[in-house]
DNA sequence: TTTTTTTGACTGAACGATTGGTCAAAAAAA
DNA sequence: TTTTTTTGACCAATCGTTCAGTCAAAAAAA
């Protein structure tokens, strides 16, 4: 059925579908889904028209393979949460880890930020968003208590707030000097104190 | 030379103007302004398509409109800080007020969030965007310096980023059941320890 | 009072431009 | 040859916008 060998063939088709992708993500990032039309981005890819309904099947089907993709990264900072250790390093490298993945790809959490807030969000999209959501909640609640620290549940709600409020901050009002690096860090530190003493 | 009476001709005209300002709000907000048609705006307000653009020049010049009296409510809260007092009781005071406008107004504010995050937002908009936040931050920095925090600048970045952050997840993420309340209230017991204890 | 004139809010068909999407055919690779 | 990538002209639908025209009501005239 494949006259060419299937494993360069595969090299074409994932060169030219990232071409897409990465020009689509430019293009919603910084113009929004609505405004952005196909033209515009085969036109940014470099490529005709017609073969973007070759790799997609429609416009909402390339934002959905988009956002499928990016939500799937947030699932890695989790990762290193089921080691045990002291639940403040753990909260340190939660809140690094977290903070390291929107600024190595700004234009990413543009999108991702840009669609949440906008129109009717498709409900599979914001499904997946509230879990994400509440599984980083959970998380927090879950140090939180193991640092002992008064209202855990209510410290959870108030960090995620925090981290998403920075976030937001940093990605659209304030990009140039915004202090991220001493946000971060004074954020860490207040938990500092919650360090058990044990050896 | 004028055959009906201007006053209730103001009347009229108003009436229609609000009718299709809250419709716009209402679609802008939920669909966001470039997925929101100028019919739809009209079908919602029950007018004719035409009548938009007797009261409106464009679709973009009606979506100024809306900015410009939403962001006008934005500076309300800032009044109460000139008066002298407690540096805590105006800094509780101002989060109160900054919560209750939210709150008052969600559709508001969502369209007001989903046009800072949307496409290249118009450069006027922004602008006056980050001049509130420039004011928010000064005003939180003053009260902070006033208070003997620590490092009050650092700090002030951090309460603007909790306050937007909580405003995001309670508009957007968790609409139902959201403890903003509770929040709210965290957010302004942690400055009691700052409290003058002269009498 | 009754009639006529004048106003501007209001309508909806129609406009050109642009949209997302299709498809027959060329190009490329085997 | 066969298969797949790639092209760009093309389509129907919808977009924001325009505009000739309708109509209820107020002012002016009788």
């Amino acid at each position: 059925m494949a006259p060419r060998t299937p494993i360069q063939l595969e090299k074409v088709r994932a060169k030219s579908r990232t071409k897409i992708i990465n020009a689509a993500i430019e293009l919603f990032a910084r113009k929004g889904y609505h405004a952005t039309s196909i033209s515009s981005i085969a036109a940014k890819a470099g490529i005709a028209k017609g073969l973007l309904y070759h790799y997609f099947k429609s416009k909402s089907e390339l934002l959905d393979e988009i956002l499928k993709n990016s939500l799937s990264e947030v699932d890695e900072p989790m990762q290193a949460l089921m080691m045990p250790g002291d639940p403040v390093d753990k909260m340190a490298l939660l809140i690094e880890s977290t903070f390291a993945m929107v600024q190595s790809d700004i234009k990413r959490w543009k999108l991702l930020v840009s669609i949440m807030t906008q129109y009717e969000v498709l409900i599979r999209i914001r499904k997946i968003f509230s879990k994400m959501m509440q599984g980083y909640l959970e998380i927090f609640e879950h140090l939180f208590k193991e640092m002992k620290v008064p209202q855990p549940k209510l410290e959870a709600y108030r960090l995620a707030a925090t981290i998403d409020g920075v976030m937001l901050h940093y990605i659209y009002y304030l990009p140039d000097g915004y202090p991220l690096e001493e946000i971060k860090n004074e954020i860490i530190q207040q938990y500092a104190k919650y360090r058990k003493k044990k050896k």
